[in-house]
RNA sequence: GCCGGCUUAGCUCAACUGGCAGAGCAACUGAUUUGUAAUCAGUAGGUUGUAGGUUCGAGUCCUAUAGCCGGCACCA
């Protein structure tokens, strides 16, 4: 992906093409008045006021060619600096520019002027507008004025402005690729998961997608035991007064699900964290047993607004692959080290690179001591480079209850997800009052850490069917072997004997004997994503061997049947990528 | 939730300004018995998302509603 904003020259193209843009829509609707129009990562939008003009995906091309139209005329960009009372006698009829002049103090105020076109702009822009050659207007959308739900919607027009059209037909041959992998598209074709009116947001999952959501578990539950976790299930509903006591009901009660049971409410849990208090605090822990660490993928349901549910992205129910690991405050570092370190380790089984992010103290709505939260931050900022990583400061964006990590992963397509988290919380171990023994017998107070690496595990594999265009590595392939017998009467002996053997080693293996052709059956099996296939006629039947083809590949291996299977099994056990 | 768009067979899509709902793939049946990306023939498949309305006549126009898609807002 390109990072525009990180490419001054792509920066000033895309502004200058907004502003292109913008003159364009001025002359097709003579009403429009015109909020801003950033750069932003892909190319640039401008929030605009048509009045009672609806526009639609339809009407791009008339504004594209509008905008061709002024790019050959070639008019020169200029600019004109004013003072804020000039500025305001200059955009007098147009409150949006009012509202922004009005904000504007010690700043020198700044119009660009090209043709008949003016606009407010810091700049800078290019010399003139014959440079804004290669560009598309993108989609178009709604936008709240100023971003705030509570005000009126203006119209958006996304659109992207590279150098040269090779940059531009790459970045649009780019969105044509990531249409292909569309995780609801192949979920479809690789019969993953279903969708269904009956249950908006809520995945139903097919028996190819179970087999994925299994492996992928049973890593999770490897990996984790072999870092120290134990694991517990805790229940889907629980009392409201819990959620009272751990503060979600004040916080989240909109988004949550209830139900009366016996005259009393219950609340279908939005976090898994508030039934792994009560798990803490089951039993008296000692000082010796910490850190403990306690992971549950747990499934927990949230009410997410109706234009938010996005395929597996954003659902209404999920599987958070949860862990809350309790220790004493002098064993923080060294746990988010080790932590970073294990998360750097999974993300890596999937090729996924990935970046961080600290997420420090809101500015209003934080509990705590803001000497506690610097400290904290102080720890886990010192965490991530004692683990070898950069770390990015997102000032105010962390929760409420505490400051945390966030990791970005990248796919296959350079997209950006926002994945696992660490999160320090100062406030449940306080609101359940959690106690340890310590050395001396008195009882103290654990910190508690929260973390997830996939983040939710029906998002996750959606990233995965994108990240891997549906093609899983063999580990993870719901089939990961399609047998094809060249007769499909002759050599089904063998090819049942080869099933059987493989079905024993755990491999996932189907026969295809149907009456068709060779070439359609190995086709099929192409176009299903099969990794490996094997084709069985005479030859092999004769000589205990087999016929290998690996998916998008078109050559084919003749090989031993032991030899094969050793192969395939070290590929298995690697988890080959 | 908000703005815009979309919804026709299991899937992908067609049906001019309102005038007989159609194709390919898949499924099923039969023939064929197959050597590396689609063998041939036939059969069946629909209250055009749903509910109203306009009209002699609605897939097509209008209203409402649901779901989906692209964004916005939200995302513990």
């Amino acid at each position: 992906m390109i990072n525009i904003k990180e490419n001054e020259q792509l920066n000033v193209l895309n502004h200058s093409c907004a502003h292109l843009m913008a003159q364009a829509v001025k002359r097709l609707y003579p009403q429009a008045m015109f909020w801003v129009g950033p750069v932003i990562t892909e190319g640039f939008y401008y929030d605009i006021d048509l009045g009672d003009a609806v526009l639609s995906e339809d009407d791009l091309p008339k504004i594209e060619a509008e905008m061709k139209k002024i790019s050959k005329d070639g008019k020169r960009i200029s600019r004109e600096e004013l003072s804020k009372e000039e500025a305001l006698e200059m955009f007098k009829d147009d409150p949006y520019k009012i509202e922004l002049i009005s904000h504007m103090e010690g700043v020198i105020i700044s119009a660009y002027r090209q043709g008949e076109f003016v606009d407010l702009c810091r700049g800078p822009h290019v010399a003139t507008v014959k440079e804004l050659k290669f560009y598309k207007l993108l989609k178009v959308s709604g936008a709240y004025w100023k971003g705030d739900s509570d005000n009126k919607m203006l119209q958006r027009i996304y659109g992207i402005c590279f150098a040269t059209q090779e940059e531009l037909d790459n970045h649009l041959n780019m969105l044509e690729e990531a249409k292909k992998r569309d995780h609801k598209k192949l979920g479809r074709e690789l019969d993953l998961f279903m969708m269904s009116e009956f249950g908006p947001g809520f995945p139903f999952w097919l028996p190819k997608g179970m087999i994925l959501r299994h492996i992928l578990e049973n890593f999770w539950y490897d990996e984790h035991t072999r870092e120290g976790y134990q694991f517990i299930q805790t229940p889907i509903m629980l009392s409201q007064q819990l959620w009272e006591v751990s503060g979600h009901w004040f916080n989240y009660r909109e988004n949550m699900y209830t139900s009366e049971i016996d005259d009393k409410s219950y609340a279908i849990k939005p976090m898994n964290c508030p039934g792994g208090m009560l798990v803490y605090k089951n039993s008296l822990h000692s000082y010796k047993d910490l850190p403990l660490r306690v992971g549950e993928l747990g499934l927990v349901h949230r009410h997410e607004a109706s234009g938010a549910l996005n395929g597996l992205f954003r659902v209404r129910n999920f599987t958070q692959d949860d862990a809350h690991i309790f220790m004493t405050e002098d064993q923080i570092e060294s746990e988010v080290v080790r932590l970073i370190a294990f998360i750097d380790r999974i993300y890596s089984v999937f090729n996924l690179t990935y970046t961080i992010e600290l997420s420090t103290r809101p500015l209003e709505k934080y509990i705590g001591e803001i000497a506690v939260w610097d400290r904290s931050e102080a720890i886990l900022e010192k965490a991530c480079h004692a683990a070898g990583k950069a770390c990015k400061i997102n000032p105010g964006d962390g929760a409420f209850y505490g400051p945390k990590l966030d990791f970005h992963i990248q796919d296959s397509l350079g997209r950006v997800w926002q994945c696992g988290t660490i999160q320090l919380d100062m406030n449940l171990p306080e609101r359940f009052d959690l106690t340890y023994v310590d050395s001396d017998g008195s009882k103290k107070r654990p910190v508690m850490l929260h973390r997830v690496i996939f983040g939710s595990v029906e998002r996750f594999i959606g990233i995965l069917i994108e990240h891997f265009g549906g093609a899983f590595p063999l580990w993870l392939a719901p089939v990961q072997v399609e047998i094809i017998p060249v007769h499909p009467v002759l050599h089904l002996e063998y090819c049942n004997q080869l099933k059987e053997r493989l079905l024993d080693l755990n491999i996932r293996v189907e026969i295809d004997d149907r009456n068709e052709k060779l070439g359609y059956r190995i086709r099929e099996a192409q176009v299903k994503k099969i990794p490996v296939q094997i084709v069985i006629g005479d030859g092999e039947v004769a000589a205990n061997q087999v016929n290998v083809r690996r998916y998008n590949k078109t050559e084919n291996i003749v090989e031993s049947v032991d030899s094969w299977i050793a192969a395939l099994l070290s590929e298995i056990k690697e988890k080959k990528i």
